[in-house]
DNA sequence: ATCAATAAACCGACCGGTCGGTATGTAAAG
DNA sequence: CTTTACATACCGACCGGTCGGTTTATTGAT
């Protein structure tokens, strides 16, 4: 039972707390260390600064969706089916702990501005592209789609899915959003699907 | 000839590039002002605060995609053909200027957190889902489109475009965006038409 | 078992600098 | 003389990060 350990947990969820809530810019290094009822000295042992911890959460979180995806996509289930469960997990691979999803915003923000980020962002994020590309071709090899062109199919997929995550974020209430996702993925699928 | 005026715009101009190139937060009052050629005095002369610039930014920004959105599909033509013209004008609507795309982002993320300028986006953005599900409504009622859920086919489209667009902010050089917006609303919009 | 020695973990005052915003002054126009 | 359209100087709050010092845990010799 490591207590440093604990504290560098401890201080990274809170951070992860704040920086949804308030943003990255607009969250103070010492609001930080109130909230997790740690001194300042406390934090920079753990991390050399703010972005540390900042890029920590980004890799955390691309490393727990890329697994989940592949798990989903190892289930022995037709591909249509297996887009409508990657869908269904969507809202909860988003957001790891309760109103993390402001964090996806984050992410991308700090990603498309900062070259550390960007790095860390790109390559999980190409890896997304690619492996929606290859579902969808394992679907028209099946024979559950008709023949299309599969780059183009997946990235249609992965749009679909960057864009309702993005819309749930500005009007959450607006919407039975996970409800929503499962119907517009469907309505795509069932458009490519053999006939 | 107001002299003024001229003034006012061009602080707002100068907002505008310093906001897509290093984000709201990152963008100090004092960095506008001189890169406008301005004082403080003259800045806070012509706007009660930097939200407020912001503000009038996003309000700009949002009616000129609407007027723009409103003259294509007044266009005479099949409704399918009217998506893709809308897809077209995507990535020229989106940046009012050159390199103004990030500013979308920036947008989207103050909506979701500040109160103001959630309620200035909220309402035109309820209007595009709304115009997207009309559209889709016209095509069905045209022969054009097979019968479906008009709503939830005018939602994939919304989501399909903000998709896109976040996405050619994070890999602007990652591929041929216009013309990757444009196969994949062809793909969506082949896979809905009557056959 | 005890205790000195060392390292790891942590504290909080403090630093230079930047922030959005304000107060005051002024030159020109009407 | 008043109003408009600015310019300049300045304010207090706050920022990320540092630093000297303190507490706590671990180790090794006795």
């Amino acid at each position: 039972m490591s207590r440093p350990n604990d504290t560098r947990n401890h201080i990274l969820l809170t951070a992860q707390h704040l920086f949804a809530h308030s943003g990255y810019a607009a969250t103070g290094v010492a609001e930080i260390c109130q909230a997790a009822g740690v001194s300042k000295g406390a934090f920079y042992y753990h991390f050399p600064s703010k972005q540390d911890v900042f890029l920590e959460l980004l890799n955390r979180w691309l490393a727990g969706i890329e697994t989940a995806m592949q798990t989903i996509s190892q289930q022995d289930q037709p591909i249509p089916q297996i887009f409508l469960n990657l869908t269904d997990m969507l809202p909860s691979v988003v957001q790891s702990a309760d109103g993390q999803l402001p964090m996806f915003l984050e992410y991308w923000q700090q990603a498309s501005r900062d070259p550390l980020i960007w790095q860390a962002m790109i390559d999980p994020y190409r890896r997304f592209r690619q492996f929606f590309t290859l579902l969808v071709q394992r679907g028209v090899e099946a024979g559950d789609f008709r023949p299309m062109e599969a780059e183009a199919a997946g990235q249609v997929i992965l749009s679909l899915a960057v864009g309702l995550l993005l819309q749930s974020l500005l009007d959450p209430q607006g919407a039975d959003w996970p409800a929503l996702a499962r119907q517009s993925v469907g309505l795509v699928i069932r458009g490519w699907e053999r006939t």
